[in-house]
DNA sequence: AACTCAGGGCCAAGC
DNA sequence: GCTTGGCCCTGAGTT
């Protein structure tokens, strides 16, 4: 196997030739040596030029800074790396490395069936497969999707978390099972915020909560244009053949059937990818539960942490989307990187508009664990009450326009690949998606909202506002991470940082 | 019991 | 003195 994977692979980091799995996916032995030195010694490297500096066999030396950060972006596991420098025995990683072996193996097998003229071999014993440096290392063309993998089966921190979480097995029933229930009271600060015994943080958010309506997770009482897809092919326990990056592999291969070979419409493809609300809220509330278990009695997170884990946690399950996405594996890694560096905040924003928009009710934010918490915030400060209100004037014009998923779809795309950010090396690659994005958004306004005039415009026209308040999150955060209230080694406080050098 | 292989340590080379 | 990266050791899991 090892010489099978030397031989054909290169590593996604730098491009040498791999060694073996290291640290959740194969790499080659230097980057393998100087992710663990990094990680083992604690470094914070800072980049001298704007964090987008070639990474490559001849200029990984260059620029650490750039070079960790490909590392993580490219989905090497800093909880990969022993905190107690065991030498030897297995890691917790071998079940993830096992599937992906199996993954690339029938990728290879799926391909020698498609493939004409070739003589069909064995597909495990006499020819290795010969996957691109991919993204994600880890599957990212494997018939699982590939970090989420990782997510559901051990639930760890994504990579570039930094958290030194121990991974837990996490049993796929019990992972259906809690996102088909509504929250039950997990979080005593999110409930009791006023109560004592939580602590309160300043100028946080003290405000009366509920929770969730009983139809929350079942979301099949109305037939709302969001309402999330709760099919059993979406379960992240599902088999792989229900997977998105699955059935890609599986459109190469000739279909039985001729109706099976219809394309799907661009926009389809765009929603394919979209997550599933339910199985979002029950990540983030097992998440959740297993930080507050962790904690003492009088350890337990107030209720600015715990806003900013659900952001953590939704922030992560953004940047699995783009690195799902079809459209966004055919940028270069460093166009990926600071393309998302770009436009985390947005993302957010605009997640945060959809859930509002679906389930949202008068004068009631509704979280993504399903929770909802008044807009009355009397104790929180300037900043955060002006970010509520603008933020709300935005739903009620989405609310207002009716947008629909197709559109929301499209808008996420359209500030994700924006080719305006500096340092873009593929820029006229980006504006492309860009402008099919657009087209595609633009039609379907108005093929299926032909009474609504201009509603493309419409859209269109709220995304400065989108902007405008994302900015001023991040400044918000800014702030709260200089009084030393955000919770560190997060997702969230890395892309914060990442802005601010 | 033998084998596998991913994580850790060592150390010469280079800056 | 620090970083890099190739090589070897270790030991839990697998066969």
């Amino acid at each position: 196997v090892r010489s099978c994977y030397e031989s054909e692979e290169n590593c996604p980091v730098c491009g040498d030739r791999v060694s073996g799995y290291h640290y959740g996916l194969l790499t080659c032995e230097s980057c393998k040596g100087f992710f663990k030195r990094s990680v083992q010694n604690n470094k914070h490297y800072t980049c001298a030029d704007q964090q987008s500096c070639p990474v490559n066999l001849s200029q990984r030396k260059r620029c650490p800074s750039c070079r960790f950060q490909k590392c993580l972006a490219v989905g090497m596991k800093r909880e990969a790396v022993r905190a107690d420098r065991m030498r030897g025995g297995r890691n917790k990683f071998g079940p993830l490395y096992r599937r992906d072996r199996q993954m690339k193996q029938r990728r290879m097998y799926n391909q020698e069936q498609t493939a004409p003229n070739r003589i069909k071999t064995e597909p495990a014993q006499t020819h290795c497969p010969h996957a691109p440096s991919d993204f994600h290392g880890i599957g990212s063309q494997t018939s699982l999707p590939p970090s989420s993998d990782a997510s559901h089966h051990y639930h760890t921190y994504p990579s570039g978390m930094g958290h030194s979480s121990e991974s837990l097995p996490l049993d796929c029933s019990m992972n259906t099972g809690r996102g088909l229930t509504p929250p039950s009271l997990p979080y005593p600060a999110l409930y009791h915020c006023t109560l004592p015994g939580y602590p309160q943080e300043k100028g946080g958010i003290h405000s009366s909560c509920s929770s969730a309506p009983a139809n929350y997770a079942g979301h099949s009482t109305q037939n709302h244009p969001f309402t999330p897809r709760s099919t059993p092919a979406s379960s992240p326990c599902s088999t792989p053949s229900s997977s998105t990056a699955f059935s890609q592999a599986f459109s190469q291969v000739p279909a039985a059937s001729p109706l099976a070979t219809v394309t799907p419409s661009f926009l389809g493809q765009l929603l394919e990818g979209e997550q599933d609300e339910s199985q979002l809220c029950a990540k983030v509330l097992a998440s959740l539960q297993r930080e507050q278990a962790n904690r003492g009695k009088h350890d337990r997170l107030n209720t600015f942490s715990i806003m900013c884990k659900m952001a953590d946690q939704t922030l992560f399950g953004l940047v699995e989307w783009a690195r799902n996405s079809s459209l966004f594996k055919e940028l270069k890694v460093e166009d990926q990187m600071v393309l998302l560096q770009s436009c985390w905040s947005e993302l957010l924003v605009l997640d945060h508009l959809c859930r509002q928009v679906t389930y949202g009710k008068e004068s009631c934010i509704y979280l993504v664990t399903g929770q909802q918490v008044s807009t009355i915030l009397s104790q929180a400060g300037a900043t955060l009450s002006s970010l509520v209100s603008r933020t709300q004037d935005l739903v009620s014009k989405f609310k207002a326009l009716q947008l629909d998923r197709h559109e929301f779809v499209c808008l996420k795309y359209l500030v994700l690949f924006n080719p305006d950010v500096k340092s873009v090396q593929s820029r006229r690659q980006v504006e492309q998606t860009q402008e099919k994005v657009n087209r595609a958004l633009m039609e379907h306004t108005q093929q299926c909202h032909s009474g609504q005039s201009d509603k493309f415009g419409q859209l269109l026209l709220r995304l400065p506002e989108v902007r405008s308040i994302s900015l001023q999150v991040e400044e918000y955060l800014y702030q709260r991470h200089l009084l030393g209230d955000l919770p560190c080694n997060s997702l969230l406080s890395e892309m914060l940082h990442t802005k601010h050098n």
